[in-house]
DNA sequence: AACTATACGGAGGGCTCCTCCGGTTATGCA
DNA sequence: TGCATAACCGGAGGAGCCCTCCGTATAGTT
């Protein structure tokens, strides 16, 4: 009772997981991503399992919580839209890429509201996944917004905290499913201003 | 089938419900209230017919739905903040029955945040009782700041508009429940922003 | 090929939702 | 006051979801 278990995690660290639980558990995130945006938040566990052709324990075992299920789509969005950061600009023009890489933040905006509603009675667990989930986000938006900038495509004048603001604003307003249509647009109009916008007055 | 019925909602207008009916609706509304402030808006109905003495099936004649019932809270909170503005002056110096009403006003976040976490599905139904809602708690509002800014107790230059928002961000910021003593220190906070706040400058 | 740590699947208990209908009560009328 | 009946009550019950537990199957190792 005086003297605390060592934690055993030291051995092995943390072993690479076998490639049938791997294969499951990318099959889970991939089907409640999905999932999460067609049918909310609140899906049932069980309808995610039968879509990935797993059984419920499978599901349980890898994601405890509905929360860890959540996170893990969240975290797997920010990802995505970091390396997009990098690669879009490879393949298209610098204001072309970032006006893609906008309308990729809104896409997951289903999961991100899920969150915050889910978020509301954990709060200070795992709340700096969210800080640094800002900080990519920041410096995602501002390298695509610095290059488009020194290419004369937009405005300089703008910080990439507005632009995640207005876009996570997008996010929150646009709620019911069949509004995509209607965030895509927003988050154009969002781009021309940034692109056509006076420079200076508020 | 080509002429459908009329329906029959003339004769009698709405009768104006029987008494014990009338007195279980208003034992689960005043039940309701508390459960959803102190268990949150997932409480089990069935907890909530318990806690009233009903049978869940009288429940659900009264609000076939859970949104129905967590509106019905609502309305009545909305009508408990409106009778309040009126009569705190009467009983309360400006200021005093100022601060009062904040305070009731937070109180029943609880149940605005369920409803806003509801109605992420409902969205256009209904829409107008916030528009109402609005409304009448600016009045509110309105009606106290300036009794109390004509007494000169409180700075003139501020908005009934930019209190609501305040208050309503200290609802949604305070979300644990046992963060309600913290609430209440925000709202005393931002009475006496104020009261003592500068007149000028942002 | 044999062995074992890992992982899988799904049955099952518990809980909540919501409906449905036989029994009960309040209210209007004689 | 007493009766008829419309209005209301209550809770049993089917269905779905949550989550756990454990016997079975499989990947990785020697």
């Amino acid at each position: 009772m005086t003297i605390p278990a060592v934690t055993p995690t030291s051995p092995a660290a943390v072993r690479p997981l076998r490639a049938d639980a791997q294969r499951n558990r990318d099959k889970l995130i991939e089907v409640a991503t999905t999932a999460f945006t067609d049918l909310g938040v609140d899906v049932a566990l069980e309808e995610i399992a039968r879509r990935a052709d797993v059984g419920i324990g499978t599901l349980y075992r890898h994601f405890p919580t509905r929360e860890a299920l959540v996170l893990a789509v969240y975290r797997k969005q920010i990802e995505g839209l970091e390396t997009a950061a990098r690669e879009l600009p490879l393949t298209h023009g610098p204001s072309d890429a970032l006006r893609l890489w906008m309308r990729g933040f809104v896409e997951y905006g289903a999961v991100k509201r899920g969150l915050v509603v889910l978020l509301k009675s954990m709060m200070d667990t795992e709340t700096n996944l969210f800080v640094d989930a800002r900080a990519i986000l920041l410096d995602s938006a501002g390298s695509l917004m610095t290059k488009a900038a020194e290419a004369g495509e937009i405005r300089p004048d703008f910080q990439p905290g507005d632009v995640i603001r207005a876009l996570g604003g997008i996010c929150m307003a646009t709620d019911r499913p069949d509004a995509g249509a209607s965030a895509i647009a927003l988050v154009d109009l969002v781009f021309d201003g940034l692109r056509y916008g006076a420079p200076a007055r508020s």
